[in-house]
DNA sequence: CGATTGCTTGATACCTCTCAACCCAGGTGG
DNA sequence: CCACCTGGGTTGAGAGGTATCAAGCAATCG
């Protein structure tokens, strides 16, 4: 927990400008969104969630959406038999719950304790409607949505155990202030599902990632990224 | 081959319309696609495709995008070693090669002979500044490209192999125009790519499923559904 | 402290992959 | 016309990778 705490007063302090600017194209940021183009009244209260608690579950309606402040969001999948699939983790400046539909095609849970800013879809739809520039704003996010889950596929369907935890730690050194040392805001089992193992796998692949060098697992989650290079390897 | 053509040969002489018809939203089509509207001077030539060949690689420029005339187009990626993930099928009135950024993130190749409308994307984004419903209608298209991504993953993280291969049929039954009978376009190959299975287990699940009397291999690309309810139930 | 939670490690099972042989239908050319 | 070849598909045997089940460890919290 304090290495979660750490994580997120970590980015609370660098705030969200830093991590959007990092790259909103690798990222589900959007730059059109209101609070960064002055119509701040757009935006709702900041909401506070605790760690693992629902932000909204899969069909809720729709009719808002939200931005991380601070923190770290997991979106999901359930199957009814309770296995999870795990779509993408969002940090600070990052959209997520954004819909075409009437209803949310996920859930969003709080990783670690997090807060974030609300919008309501109907203002945003309507602003859209008068301003190209952020309607198209919005058709840019949801392709790089999908440009994201289309690579979390390829991971999914076509790569090994090791390149699997290989790419989710580059994923993640390139979030780090530092990218050589990852603090994890998540769990071994949010780790697991979002690339389709299980809790075991990952925590041997991360031991034979350490005995290989590759990588040093100073604490649970807190990955020293030894041999990036080599890393970056595994995933061809 | 004597079975595509039949499957081809089905789907134009039914042609886009209904299968627009049949559901936009689980589809990638897009009702709002030019040569619905009226304005068909938007579209540029059709152009024809035989088996396998590429539409366009990743990395390409996407200065256009396509419609599904007649037959099947995949769209995949590979890994620099040749493994493939298939990322969606096209059928008669799907929209695919749409982009944000200038570059296709995805490769695009004919399943079987098929043709293609394509559209400059240069002139719909600027009648897309001018319409705010159209714009829309682009949103919506990447939204519903993103649902199914996403549902893909699901697929690929946390299913068994008899689970997305029912999967798979239970898919395709949705778009055969007698839901019993699946007529395939695709190799035993293009399957096992987008499930993230390979082909012998693609076989042999499917000869499971025949053994269990869920389904009949009438032949190898013409499968009959025997029991759908029981293989619905397999993905719970 | 004892209990709990998250994580690691070990032993084993099982599912899917790999490698290989074979089948079958269609096309080709002698 | 038939032998041959080819490509796609099926099936089998065995290997290997990941899951499952179970135990143990460390840190945190009551």
């Amino acid at each position: 927990m304090s290495t979660q705490l750490a994580y997120s007063a970590n980015h609370e302090a660098t705030a969200a400008p830093a991590i959007l600017a990092r790259g909103p194209w690798t990222r589900a940021s959007m730059d059109g969104t209101p609070d960064r183009d002055g119509s701040l009244s757009m935006a709702g209260p900041v909401l506070h969630f605790t760690q693992d608690r629902e932000i909204y579950g899969e069909g809720d309606a729709a009719d808002v959406f939200f931005k991380v402040v601070s923190g770290v969001v997991r979106t999901c999948k359930f199957l009814s038999d309770g296995r999870r699939q795990i779509d993408a983790f969002y940090i600070p400046g990052d959209v997520f719950g954004l819909e075409a539909g009437a209803e949310h095609t996920l859930s969003a849970e709080a990783v670690c304790d997090c807060s974030v800013v609300s919008y309501r879809r109907r203002s945003v739809g309507k602003l859209a409607a008068n301003d190209a520039g952020l309607s198209h704003q919005f058709f840019a996010y949801a392709m790089r949505s999908l440009a994201q889950a289309q690579e979390h596929a390829l991971l999914l369907g076509r790569r090994s155990a090791v390149e699997k935890v290989a790419a989710f730690l580059i994923e993640w050194a390139g979030y780090s202030p530092d990218s050589k040392v990852i603090s994890l805001a998540m769990t071994r089992q949010d780790i697991a599902d979002y690339l389709g193992l299980t809790i075991e796998t990952v925590s041997r692949t991360l031991s034979q990632l350490e005995r290989e060098a590759l990588i040093e697992v100073a604490a649970a989650r807190r990955i020293r990224l030894t041999d990036p290079t080599a890393l970056r390897n595994l995933n061809s």
